[in-house]
DNA sequence: CTCTCCAAAAATATCGATATTATTTGACAT
DNA sequence: ATGTCAAATAATATCGATATTTTTGGAGAG
């Protein structure tokens, strides 16, 4: 049957595999929130099956990024301003948690890893490279890492990838004013350096606050 | 083929149902921690087809309740101290959170939900109905879901399904120490209705703390 | 006696096809 | 014209079967 002869960039599994492009298509807009998602359409355009394609709608759900609709099949997402503004806080809420706990269990392996992952963004940040969006995933996620709270550092993993979406929607890409976050993501990361959980978390929020008023002004289409 | 003959309770679809029966059977522990989960197995048991059994674990994969090995199958969660100790104090950060919110936004109708939840709890709970689990989370939930903001609904439910578990795993089933949970419903209760945020919060966290202390000292086996 | 490697067995992941359910189309009556 | 109902169409949900991968069990070498 299908012989797996991936002489290239390949996937586990095929699941895994639509789940990952799928989930890519979601976030960038590629596939607008609200539009009907039939199995055949995505059957063709991702190149497998449809059991696949399924599996990856079901744990796309459980991502918020696709709905189910009782026995009609499914479909992305749709967006609001409210479902905007709740993401917002309840990254604040437990992004606060998560980092202020992740200070405290401070140790040098984890502000290694911190420093690095920083440096990796900066550098991504600066040629434009395609995978900033995966760089700056990773340094928050850092951030919030140390506090060895699997289940809040996967609500936090998950609120992020909601808030992406609506930088693509309003922006049209990672393009979202590059002002100054590259000041505010060292001041972050400085306070967290410095066990300083205080202004850490206040940088960090403000970061937030500040993207969301941004995103939010631009709602307005 | 299977001509839907149902001629009692049935489920919409076969996936939904098989969704139901093992989410019910982890939660109980009749499907224990950490084992695994063969499809064979479960089509048997479950009488239905292999695929709706696969869709039904992935959809459990993301309330937490099933993990996915590689390549290797499904299994039960596992469970541990510290998992349980995680969530009891992601309840409490987040509960708060909606509480508050669903205090704020009060009115007459969320009220009179609130007391027609409480009072069927409290029914259930006299003759020991087997619908107590239900009628207790309704409650709860009502508690918590003026705050219109769904997300967050969505996280406190299921924190709430992960932790009736370690409840069954530690007592054998909801009598989990009669003491006088009626008395800290009716004074949550009594503060929601009164608009009290302050009172119900402490009282809501309180119930949670305590039945928490209660869990984890049994947690020794 | 233990370890490694290969063959046999079991289980998973995936496919193609079918039955079931929802949606659309068009004819007919009001 | 408009609304309703039925047939046709399309899409989903499910099944049975197959290919792929993992696990098991045992034979032979060290």
């Amino acid at each position: 049957m299908d012989v797996m002869l991936d002489t290239e960039g390949k996937e586990k599994s095929a699941t895994h595999g639509a789940y990952r492009r799928l989930r890519g298509m979601i976030l960038t807009g590629e596939l607008p929130p609200g539009q009907k998602l039939k199995i055949e359409q995505l059957r063709g355009l991702l190149d497998t099956g449809a059991s696949p394609v399924r599996e990856a709608l079901s744990l796309l759900t459980s991502d918020m990024l696709v709905e189910r609709i009782d026995q009609r099949g499914f479909r992305a997402a749709p967006v609001s301003k409210s479902n905007f503004e709740e993401i917002l806080l309840l990254r604040c809420n437990l992004e606060e948690t998560a980092l202020r706990a992740s200070i405290a269990n401070a140790e040098g392996a984890w502000e290694d890893r911190l420093v690095l992952r920083h440096h990796h963004m900066k550098k991504a940040s600066q040629k434009g490279a395609p995978d900033f969006e995966d760089a700056h995933k990773a340094f928050h996620m850092a951030l919030l890492e140390n506090a060895k709270l699997p289940l809040l550092l996967r609500y936090c993993s998950q609120l992020y990838d909601l808030n992406i979406r609506y930088r693509y929607l309003a922006a049209g890409g990672p393009s979202y004013k590059k002002r100054d976050i590259a000041a505010e993501h060292q001041q972050i990361l400085d306070a967290a350096l410095d066990h300083d959980a205080d202004s850490a978390t206040r940088h960090l929020i403000n970061h937030y606050r500040r993207t969301g008023e941004y995103l939010s002004s631009q709602m307005e289409s």
